[in-house]
DNA sequence: CATGAATGAGGGTTCATTCAT
DNA sequence: CATGAATGAACCCTCATTCAT
C-alpha cells in the first residue's frame, strides 16, 4: 500500500511527534519483511531472519515490536486492511453484484489472505481493540458485497459472510513447500469452483451459520 | 494397517526377526500418538512429547524413526491409508454416484485429512516409493468416485480428481487455536457448499488441470 | 562433605529408583561448581560457565535445574547444611561456651557463609519447605550455642541469634574482586573484634531484636 | 562538589568552556540518579534506566561518561566525599573521642556507605589519581577519629583505621531484597555491637593490620 | 532392545555502546 | 550538544539427536 491513509491515523500534519525520519522507514521495512516471510514460511520464522531481510539489526526489530506477537499483530492488521481495500474496490468497479464477489475473492487470494490462518495462533491477542476494529471494517466491506449479491438474487441466500470468509481463508492458505507461483493456478481454480457453488441455486440444505466473525468467536469460546 | 499381523504374537515364521511381541506394539503406539498430536498441533510438536504420549522413552522413538521425517512419513502413510479406505467404503455403500463423492469428502474431513498439508513441509521425502504407492492407491480410489459421478452426469466434467483432493485438503485444514469440535460444523458447511458447486452445471469455464497428483508434483517441480 | 548423610535422605538401599549411576555424579558436580562460582562471582554468573566448570553440557544443567532459582535453591541448602554442621561440631568440641561461639563463627567464615547474602535475591522462593526446614535446622544449632554462652554468663544477654547470624553473614560477605585468600585475614580479624564485643559486658543499650530468622522475615514483609 | 561553581551560570571566566548552563546540571542529575540506583539495586543496573531516572537521553549519559566504569568512578567519588564530610562533622561536634567514632559510623551507614562494596568490582580503575586522592582524604578524616579515640584510651589500640572502615562497609552493605527501612534497624544494631567491641578492652590478641587502605590494596595485589 | 540422561546448535531477548538527526 | 534509534555480542533456554546403562 502506498496510499497514505492505508491503515489508520495518518501522520499528524505539523509537529507533535517530530523526529521520525528513518525510524519510520525501518518500521515499515520490518512489517513488509515480516509479511512476506510469514506468507512464505508461516509466522514462526526466526525473527533474526526477518530483521536480516529487512536489512536492520535484530534489536531494532525488538525496539519496534517487543514481543513476536506485536509483529504478528501488525502484519495481521496490514493484511486485513489490504484485503478490505480490495473488497471496497470490487464493490465500486463491478456493476454485477456476484461479479463483485468473484473479483473480491480472487483479489484477496492475490493478497495471500490465507496466510492469516496460521497467524491467529498462539499468544496473539485476538481481542485487541485495533484488531477488532480492523476485523469489523473488513467484515463490513465483505458483508456489503454478499448482501448486495443475495438481494439481487445472484447468490445463495443461506450463505453468510462468515462462510465466505472462512472458506476463502482456507482455500487460499499457503501450501508449505510449494512454489507460490504454481499454487496460484490451483487456488484460483478452487475459488472458481467454490464461487460457482455459491452462485448456483442451493442443492443441499445448510443449517444456520454465525452472522459475523464476532459471533463465530463467541460461539467458539462459549463452546 | 493391512498386513497380516492380526493374530498378534503369532509364531515367528522362520528366524529372521524374533522379538515382535511388544516392539511392534510400541511402534504402533508411536504412530498413533504422532498422528493425534500432528493433527492437534501440527507436525512440529516436540518429539519427546510424542514419546511421552505413547508411553515410551524417547530413544525408543528414535530407534523406530531415526529422523523426524521418518515419523512424518509413517503418519502420512497411515492417514492416507485411512482416507483411501473411506473412499472405498463410500463407493461400496452409496448407490448414487455423487452421493458417494459427498460421503467420501465428509468422511475424509472426519479423518482430519487436512492435517496432511502441514506435514508435507520440510525435509520430508515426497518421492519415497512407499509414499508414492500410497498416494497412487488413494488417488485411484478417489478417481473411481469422480469418474463414476462424472459419467453419470452427476458432476461437473471439468473437475479433476486433483481439484477435489487439494480443495478437500485445504478446506479441512485445522485452524490453529480453534476447538476441533467447533470447527467441524464449519468444515462440513464448506464442504457442502463446495460440493454443491461440483454437482451443479458449470457456471464458469475452467482451464485444464493436472490429471493426477503426480502431474501436479511434476509441474510444481518443473516450474 | 564426603559423609553420605550430609543433606537429607540417603540413597534407598535396594531398588525403588534404580538407574542413577552417573546422573547423580553430574548433579553433584553441578552443585559444587555452582557453589564455587556463586561464592567467587555471585549468583548471576552465566549458567553456561557453571556447566563448563562442571564439565557437562549446558542442557544437562537445565535438566537438573530447570530454572536458575532451582540451582540457587540447591546451593543455599547445601551451604546452610554445611554451616549447621559446623555449629554442631563447635558445640561438641569446645567445652567453653563462648569458645564454641567463636569456633563456629570462624568455621562458618571458612565455608564462605557470607556468599549466601546475594543469593537471597530475585525470584528465589524463600518459603519453600525444604529451605524453611534447613533454615530452622541451622538456626536451632546456632541458637543452642548462643543460649549456652549466655546462660554461662559468657556472652551479652541482649544479643539474639539473629544478630549473630546476620552480622556474621555480612562480615564474611565476599568482597568482589578481592582475592579470597587475602580477604580471609581481614574477615577473621573482624569476626574477632565483633565477637570480643559480644563477650564483653554491654557498653550500650540495645533495643529488642527478632528472636528467630522467621520473625525477621515476617517483620520485613509486614513492614 | 567543591569547585567554585556555586553561583551557577556565572560568566565564563575566559573562553575555554562556554556552555555550562544545563550541561552541568545534566551531569549532576546523572550522578545523583546513578548513586540512588546503585545503592538500591547495585552497580549493574541498566544504564538506560539511569538516564531515564535522570530525565535525559541515554546518549547524554555516554557523552559525560563514555564507559560505565566512568560513571561508577564518579559515584564512588561522590559517596566517599559525603562520608568524609560526615567524619569531619563527627570530629567537630562530639567532644568525647569515642562518641565521635560512633557518630561517624552511624552517619556513614545512613549514607549507605556499604553500597561502595559492590561498586569496586569489574573494570573499575582503582588506581585513578582522583580516586586515590579521595580515598586518602576519607582515610585521613577517619584516621583522625581513630587516633584521637585511641590516644584518649577510649578505643582498643590494636584496631587500625582499615579495620574500622572495612568492617563498616561490610556491616552496612545492602541486603538484596530487603526493604531498606527495615534493614536500618539491624544495621545500627550491629554497628553498636561492633563498636562496643572496639570500646571495650581487648579480649583477644589481634595480629597486625595494614595501616592504610593503600597498604591493604598493595598487599592484596602483591598476594 | 528400552531407557533416561547428555549434548550442542540455534532461536529469543537484553543491554552496553555507537550512529544519525 | 542532546536525542532517539541502531547495533551486535552474550545470555538464557529448548529440542532434535546421540550415548551409556
Amino acid at each position: 500500500m502506498s496510499t497514505s491513509t492505508g491503515t489508520a491515523a495518518a501522520a499528524p500534519p505539523r509537529r507533535a511527534a517530530r523526529p521520525r525520519a528513518d525510524a519510520l522507514r525501518n518500521r515499515e521495512r520490518l512489517v513488509t519483511a515480516a509479511r512476506e516471510m510469514f506468507v512464505e514460511s508461516g509466522p514462526q520464522v526466526p525473527l533474526d531472519e526477518i530483521a536480516r531481510r529487512a536489512g536492520v539489526g535484530n534489536a531494532t526489530l525488538y525496539r519496534n515490536f517487543p514481543e513476536r506477537a506485536d509483529l504478528v499483530h501488525e502484519v495481521v492488521l496490514s493484511l486485513m486492511a489490504r484485503v478490505a481495500e480490495r473488497a471496497r474496490e470490487a464493490a465500486e468497479q463491478e456493476s454485477d453484484a456476484f461479479a463483485a464477489v468473484r473479483r473480491f475473492a480472487h483479489a484477496a487470494a492475490d493478497e495471500r489472505v490465507g496466510a492469516l490462518c496460521p497467524m491467529l495462533d498462539g499468544d496473539f491477542d485476538k481481542e485487541h481493540p485495533e484488531l477488532r476494529a480492523e476485523r469489523e471494517r473488513l467484515e463490513e466491506a465483505v458483508h456489503g458485497l454478499v448482501v448486495r449479491a443475495q438481494e439481487a438474487g445472484r447468490m445463495r441466500a443461506d450463505v453468510s459472510v462468515v462462510d465466505l470468509m472462512v472458506a476463502l481463508f482456507q482455500l487460499t492458505r499457503p501450501l508449505p513447500g510449494t512454489a507460490c507461483s504454481h499454487m496460484d493456478r490451483f487456488v484460483h481454480r478452487h475459488l472458481r469452483l467454490f464461487l460457482d457453488g455459491l452462485e448456483a441455486p442451493a442443492r443441499s440444505a445448510l443449517p444456520g451459520a454465525p452472522a459475523t466473525l464476532e459471533d463465530l468467536r463467541r460461539e467458539a469460546c462459549g463452546a
